[in-house]
DNA sequence: ATCATATATGAACAGTTGTTCATATGAGGA
DNA sequence: TCCTCATATGAACAACTGTTCATATATGAT
């Protein structure tokens, strides 16, 4: 039956569905990426450079943030090579570099625009 | 020219980019959902329940987990509307609802499969 | 050289998160 | 009714995360 068996497991299904789940690489792959979206800072700084590269100064102005705080996260999504950036000067420029991550984005925001 | 003015902020670049940027609450919708998914045991509860309904107990076993964790996650992501669950005497089965949700994981799979 | 400016970094700290453990609820069977 | 099983929940705790603060690095200007 569809029961869960004797030990509260119904084998069948489980094994069924374990074949078919993606290997621990690969779900921890899809975490980083999720999990460098979920912070409000992070993601807020990549949908401003969707529209165009910015410094760090001008970033932190856009987050109302310190540009230490700034800096920090910049070097996580720099870290994932989700943002490039290059040097004018003084000045650093920042831009996005992953275009799957464009996408994501890009998909979520239509997703609760377009209320399901 | 296009370097950090005064406070060293180029206010039209900032202006131009914050008139862009979607409104506060949206980002924050776009956070919660990339937060439910970014973590690993969520994601392969997800995962696993694309392929089929699953009870709580064979979720725990398809994770390692015990069933009270599993207990734990299944209800952030219910209160989130991205599972639902139905019962069937003792046993609540518990499946996806949120189709949204859904094309997020099978665009971010894709996106590592087919590395860039 | 010296100084100011833009960015980076490390330590510290508060807030959050995920799991465990103990216990509670709720349904079916004896 | 009483017991067992499947699931849920609250408290506790360790681990992690994001910001701040102080300081370091690096470039350009004086």
């Amino acid at each position: 039956m569809d029961i869960c068996g004797d030990k509260c497991i119904n084998e069948k299904k489980v094994l069924e569905t374990l074949k078919t789940i993606p290997p621990v690489e690969s779900i921890n792959q899809m975490v980083d990426i999720f999990k460098a979206l979920s912070d409000p800072t992070r993601l807020k700084i990549v949908l401003a450079l969707l529209k165009q590269e910015h410094c760090v100064c001008d970033i932190a102005v856009l987050c109302n943030l310190s540009d230490s705080a700034i800096s920090h996260q910049l070097r996580i999504l720099r870290t994932m090579k989700i943002l490039k950036n290059r040097r004018e000067g003084k000045i650093i420029y920042y831009s996005i570099d992953d275009d799957h991550v464009v996408s994501l984005i890009k998909m979520s925001l239509d997703h609760i625009t377009h209320a399901k």
